[in-house]
DNA sequence: ACCCAGGCATTGG
DNA sequence: CCAATGCATGGG
């Protein structure tokens, strides 16, 4: 039996865009029409089936896994009723009806990956960061498992610059892998004391503890005010808005939807 | 040969 | 406190 049921309404399409959208992800891979990840060392395959999923291995350490990746925890029916009474947000949320945002469900995967998108185009971080799991991750059948912080830890900056990494990108990926924070312990405060942990961090400022927030924690308010890409969606879609982070408050507490709704149908809705 | 792209630390006023 | 600067890569 490898038929997972999804909570309605879910649309695997969708929802995995962002797997399709800038490039190649060696940790979530999509091959062949399915989406690979490395959960517990086994690599699962995910695909569509009719009225929910198929998922291969499925069992109980891959179940909840899956269920984690790709953002089925979100309650999707009091957004939608709240994205109703915005005329805006609700032609983005019919049109992308079914939408959850998928999560990185590694601490070390999300923060790296931050760095990585630290000020290059998306495209390029993609590049540079599957070069990383390629030459230190774990491989499995099709997809890899990311470095863990232990693998990284020992390396030299110049191995990680001759991977297109620049030097300071390198000094913040050794730093966070020789002296990570205890995981467990972060993921039980409260928002602000996450982000100010985060940002105590040489090279983790404010727009990676937001991404930390909304794409690891899954916080029902983090707003990544700053990132370019929802920027130009905002701007696109409510041109009056001016001041970002204050925009934000409109559409409390829903803001992680809100941004990930608002940055997909940037993409896709013509 | 430029220029920009889902930041950040560092330096100088 | 704010403005200017360097950073490496991929795509236009």
């Amino acid at each position: 039996m490898t038929f997972l049921s999804v909570p309605q309404p879910y649309d695997f399409e969708v929802s995995t865009e962002r797997f399709r959208a800038f490039g190649i992800d060696l940790a979530n891979l999509w091959h062949e029409d399915g989406l690979h990840r490395v959960v517990d060392g086994l690599e699962v395959r995910i695909e569509a089936a009719s009225g929910g999923l198929d998922v291969q291995p499925l069992d109980a350490a891959t179940e909840p896994a899956v269920r984690t990746l790709l953002g089925l925890e979100f309650d999707l029916d009091p957004f939608y009723r709240f994205a109703h009474g915005d005329p805006v947000l609700r032609l983005i949320t019919d049109s992308l009806s079914g939408f959850r945002p998928p999560l990185a469900p590694d601490p070390f995967e999300a923060l790296v990956g931050s760095v990585t998108a630290q000020q290059v185009s998306l495209q390029s971080a993609f590049a540079v960061r599957s070069r990383l799991i390629a030459r230190y991750g774990e491989p499995a059948e099709h997809v890899y498992a990311f470095p863990t912080p232990e693998r990284i830890a020992h390396l030299r900056e110049e191995d990680l610059t001759s991977l297109g990494f620049s030097r300071r990108k390198s000094e913040y990926v050794l730093g966070l892998a020789r002296n990570p924070p205890d995981w467990e312990e972060l993921s039980a405060l409260a928002d602000e004391e996450v982000k100010l942990r985060i940002v105590s961090m040489r090279g983790f400022g404010e727009w990676s503890a937001d991404w930390f927030l909304a794409r690891h924690l899954a916080r029902a308010r983090a707003w990544p005010a700053g990132d370019l890409g929802l920027v130009k969606a905002v701007a696109r879609f409510y041109p009056e808005a001016t001041d970002i982070r204050a925009f934000g408050e409109r559409f409390d507490p829903f803001q992680n939807l809100a941004a990930h709704y608002l940055l997909t149908g940037a993409r896709m809705l013509t």
